[in-house]
DNA sequence: GTGTTACCGGACGCAGGCGTCCACTTGGCT
DNA sequence: AGCCAAGTGGACGCCTGCGTCCGGTAACAC
């Protein structure tokens, strides 16, 4: 969608940089953001130099590689807003969205960074949290949200997310799981009586 | 309370052994527990030599930094269960280690580490746990403490606690602050309504 | 005061990540 | 078939962190 820059890639060329993704993508999903750049080339069979000529800014290459991600989660939310019952819709992204981001470690890393650059991660987050304002505006509504609750407690939880890691999948999709159950308990209003 | 190994030290090796614990458990509290070592023997004012003299493997440097830590982590739990109240003391041991957390970094981190050889910590993360067990029972008799509540809740909120983390450390306080109020709601017994 | 030895810290070599340069290869046009 | 610019990856130099060695210093006993 970028990258008619100038003038078209050689075909070999074309090949290597789809399977740098192609590598980037899987290695950012595993082991987090901070796979050095070496590892990658070395995936994908090809050298440091091209990597850089590529992608001069991991920056760069985050951007591509989480493209996807980044639709899945509009998806999720557009989802969430087309449910009948807003609450219940709600309850969808959170769960949904823990979901995903157990798959891929990188991509929680990159939502939550506000580093600049990240222009078209940056206007996803935007588009996301402000489609969740609107949901969240609209549980409340319903009275099964609670009145307090504002977009920032739902970074803050994802943030909390990105902190539990456990050492096999399954038992990491399990975690988030139970966190994501915990954490729609707390969004839950609670029937007036207070401490 | 285990330096007596052999001949006690003269006394400037016994300064710098002073200058090294104290360095390591600013530097830990602020950055986590992976400072590189020499960044502790420089701000001890000390080579790196004398520090791995000292100190041959980096855990043996954590588990004399936070021996405090621990002893507040068990004073927190104790006064819990001194609570009358046993569910308001429950929310006080979250209020309470949540902070002691957000304003150690470090803590956090060796705390929730499995890594063996870390006795002393193990002992103390083991006692605490049970104490929160104890303690949980008695919430759960009360009615307030949500009945499928179980101890690796609690590790999962704390791992999760982790991953919330602030540029200032004010901006930090007050998330964690935020993240132990959703906790607690998570936690409380909620009446019946389904889903 | 003096000797001995515990103790010190600068300097060393190793490992791994970084970004770049350049001699060679190869796709694609004619 | 042949040319040549686009494209490649190995090799280089830099930096940072690691753990250890060793010539020098000063604490403590006498």
């Amino acid at each position: 969608m970028s990258t008619d820059s100038s003038h078209a890639l050689r075909s070999d060329a074309l090949d290597n940089r789809r399977r740098i993704i192609e590598a980037a993508r899987s290695l950012f999903a595993a082991e987090g953001m901070d796979v050095p750049m070496r590892t990658i080339a070395r995936r994908a069979g090809v050298g440091p130099a091209t990597l850089y000529r590529r992608f001069p800014a991991k920056q760069d290459l985050v951007a591509e590689a989480f493209e996807e991600e980044a639709r899945r989660c509009h998806a999720i939310v557009d989802e969430g807003l087309a449910e009948p019952d807003p609450w219940r819709g709600f309850c969808r992204v959170i769960e949904r969205t823990c979901e995903l981001h157990a798959r891929n470690r990188g991509f929680t890393e990159a939502f939550l960074s506000t580093l600049a650059g990240q222009t078209e991660l940056m206007a996803s987050r935007k588009y996301i949290l402000d489609s969740v304002a609107t949901l969240a505006a609209r549980a409340k509504e319903t009275g099964r949200l609670r009145a307090d609750f504002v977009v920032d407690d739902l970074v803050l939880m994802l943030m909390a997310h990105r902190g539990v890691r456990m050492a096999s999948e399954a038992a990491q999709l399990a975690a988030s799981r139970r966190f994501a159950a915990l954490t729609i308990q707390a969004f839950r209003a609670s029937p007036d009586h207070v401490e």
